[in-house]
RNA sequence: CGCGGGGUGGAGCAGCCCGGUAGCUCGUUGGGCUCAUAACCCAAAGGUCGCUGGUUCAAAUCCAGCCCCCGCAA
């Protein structure tokens, strides 16, 4: 490994303290060079870049459209590692995409890079379950091991790997995660729901409006429904209502039962320590954050 | 000094603005009811109200400083 190329050092945490990317402090722990250029398509670095004499590049998650000039500054081109099984999921969120849309399966692919957004041709892949529960945090760690495995093999094999091109016709795209993507909408089925929650947990987290305040929801399920609590009364959606010793939460279809919360300013709690301290009642509404 | 919100028995909160002997929903322990129970009834234990100092006859409550936690900004 000659260079590491990453982001310049940014303003960050509480007290917008000067803070390096994780990969510089590992690098310079490890005795590689770093290089953190703030614009890679300004003119001079891909001969920079090119000057490094590299046989092959690997980029993760550089957050950057990488011009030609850079990509093909290393003897062999630029390879990526995606988390996804493209076509499938293209862009920065694929991980919580994946579990946000319902999905059992997903992957790690390594590809050649071109200039445009992880549609390079495929190197290798390989599928990994995704766990009923599984929030999107839980599964990138999962991901990032065997991601690390893919690649390494994908280097090992550059030499006889032959370059599948994508099905475009297949492709889904996955975009970096906006603040209202974790909105919480009670119309929709409370299976749907605990799949935004799981999308949203770590970032940007499932967000409710409730009479007290902000709330996240950080983890949820369907709640069971038993043959007594079907005949439920008919309430709108976003209500809570009693389900056993707790309070659910009417959604488009079936109840909604937050298992971790957080309330504005607090920090994460059980729901029913929320419920113990914000004394809500059945028939009380959240709405969409 | 980037902005804002918090620290009250084991848990989650109220009380603070309008100072005056600590409250709510749970949990715990003991007892009761019941075929039985996580249900219900009765009782009990458990708190230097984050720390330090100040004002006052009196501070959880007002003032100053400090410590810790959380959120915003990606």
């Amino acid at each position: 490994m000659v260079t590491v190329v990453t982001q310049p050092d940014r303003p960050a945490h509480r007290g917008q303290r000067l803070t390096a990317p994780p990969v510089k402090e590992r690098a310079l722990a490890a005795g590689i060079a770093v290089l953190q250029p703030s614009r890679l398509r300004d003119p001079g670095w891909p001969e920079r870049l090119a000057e490094l004499g590299a046989d092959v590049a690997v980029v993760v998650a550089f957050g950057q459209i990488l011009p030609r000039a850079v990509l093909d500054a290393p003897a062999r081109g630029s390879i990526n590692v995606h988390a996804s099984l493209l076509p499938r999921y293209r862009g920065a969120a694929p991980i919580a995409w994946a579990i946000m849309r319902g999905e059992t399966e997903t992957g790690i692919t390594t590809f050649q890079m071109d200039e445009g957004m992880d549609t390079g041709a495929m190197l290798l892949w390989q599928a990994v379950e995704i766990a009923p529960h599984e929030t999107a945090g839980e599964l990138a760690a999962r991901l990032a091991a065997v991601g690390a495995r893919v690649l390494t093999d994908t280097l090992d094999r550059l030499d006889v790997l032959t370059p599948t091109p994508q099905r475009d016709a297949d492709a889904t795209l996955a975009p970096r995660l906006k603040k209202t993507d974790g909105h919480l909408d009670w119309n929709r089925s409370a299976r749907d729901l605990v799949n935004v929650v799981r999308g949203c947990n770590p970032w940007p987290g499932a967000t409710a409006r409730t009479p007290l305040g902000g709330l996240i929801v950080w983890r949820a399920e369907v709640a069971r429904q038993d043959e007594e609590s079907v005949a439920t009364p008919r309430a709108s959606p976003g209500t809570l209502v009693e389900h056993g010793r707790t309070l659910a939460i009417v959604t488009g279809q079936e109840l909604l039962l937050p298992v971790e919360v957080q309330p504005e300013n607090r920090r994460s709690i059980a729901w029913a320590d929320y419920l113990r301290g914000a004394r809500l009642t059945p028939g009380v509404r959240f709405t969409s954050a």
